[in-house]
DNA sequence: GCGATTTGACCCGC
DNA sequence: GCGGGTCAAATCGC
């Protein structure tokens, strides 16, 4: 028997599949009808947002497929003899492990993990050893000069590895060009529930906080749809750039969105609401995400984060925005794609009403 | 004392 | 054999 969750991704991967067929009907209209090859841009823009989309969820759907035959396999030794890396040591893995057959994960998925590059521009370059606070709670376990590199690279891992079976790392290395921007490279997806992500201030001074468990997102569809409002209501596409080939469409996004993740339903951009940060983000997928069509050019910088104003890309405080930038004339400077915009459907209530046909085609682009 | 960081050593893939 | 990734003992800091 089919259970809400699957119905609910299939309806998901569904209608985004519609959605994509229309656009690619309207873009063949606008082909025929007129030669303006801003529009084309756009739809190919629109339909490469799609297909990100539906990857990004096929890709989410068939891993947590691979967590239930997991969890659901725990009288199954798997390679018991093999490491993390898939070495043959367990002798004093095992110690501390036992036969604990989840701590083999890594080793046989981590080509199959995802992988994505951040740049992260620091405001200086002496003060800060490198881009801290990205919501999640990371516990270094290696530096490692690497050759040809200026600088050592660090590699941290999720501080609730052992508790929480969280096998997320990321790698943080400061760019030889420019000692103010460091590549950070994550693999794998957090499993933690120690996130946290950027809210807009609440309502009531006296309970104010900064940040807030991405659990409360998760029990409270509600308030994550009024997010998704916002988000919506504050998507638009600026193409007064169009004409420079140097530029591309921008995107916006509120910034309460600065942290969401396809995970736990967070962007996976550094939390900046502590205001210690300034500077402008990168992100690049792997091609795990993307299709080969995207995957060519799939990098775009977001705007720059003010925190003395509190603004992203300038906008007011009242509505923050990201403004995502290509830096490339390509296809994939969509949101979608670029900031990993994938909705888990176990993240959300079975009856989460989230229609993203709807979402995306009555957003409020601005031409 | 406990948790985080450092750092030399080990292991694996190429 | 080399380079990158990880481990784990030693050290540090609160």
């Amino acid at each position: 028997m089919e259970s809400p969750v699957n119905w609910e991704y299939k309806t998901l991967i569904n209608e985004l599949t519609h959605g994509m067929e229309k656009a690619k009907q309207l873009r063949f209209h606008l082909c025929t009808m007129s030669e303006n090859q801003v529009q084309d841009l756009l739809m190919q823009r629109i339909l490469s947002s799609y297909e990100k989309a539906l990857l990004i969820l096929k890709w989410t759907g068939s891993k947590q497929q691979d967590q239930v035959v997991t969890t659901a396999a725990t009288s199954v030794a798997l390679e018991s003899s093999v490491s993390v890396d898939g070495s043959p040591r367990s002798e004093g893995l095992n110690k501390n492990f036992g036969d604990h057959q989840d701590y083999m994960k890594p080793s046989k998925k981590r080509k199959m993990q995802p992988t994505w590059t951040e740049q992260v521009k620091v405001n200086s370059e002496s003060g800060l050893e490198g881009p801290t606070d990205d919501g999640f709670s990371w516990r270094k376990y290696g530096q490692k000069d690497i050759l040809g590199a200026k600088y050592p690279r660090s590699y941290y891992r999720c501080t609730y590895r052992l508790v929480q079976d969280c096998w997320a790392t990321k790698q943080v290395q400061r760019s030889d060009d420019d000692p103010t921007i460091f590549d950070i490279t994550y693999r794998g997806t957090h499993t933690c529930n120690h996130s946290t992500i950027a809210v807009p201030p609440p309502a009531s001074p006296d309970k104010q906080e900064t940040k807030r468990d991405i659990s409360d997102y998760h029990h409270q569809p509600q308030q994550l749809n009024q997010t998704l409002s916002s988000l919506k209501s504050n998507l638009r596409v600026n193409t007064e750039d169009l004409n420079n080939d140097e530029v591309s469409p921008h995107f916006s996004f509120p910034s309460t969105f600065a942290s969401y993740d396809s995970e736990n339903c967070y962007f996976p951009f550094p939390n900046l609401v502590d205001g210690t940060h300034q500077g402008t983000y990168s992100v690049t997928y792997s091609p795990l995400f993307l299709s080969p069509a995207a995957s060519e050019s799939n990098y775009f910088t977001t705007g720059t984060y003010n925190p003395m104003n509190s603004n992203w890309g300038g906008a007011n405080l009242q509505h923050p925005e990201i403004d995502i930038v290509s830096a490339h004339a390509s296809t994939a400077n969509s949101p979608i794609g670029g900031v990993e915009f994938s909705i888990d459907p176990v993240g959300l209530e079975p009856h989460f009403p989230f229609n993203p046909t709807e979402f995306f085609t009555n957003s409020n682009f601005e031409c």
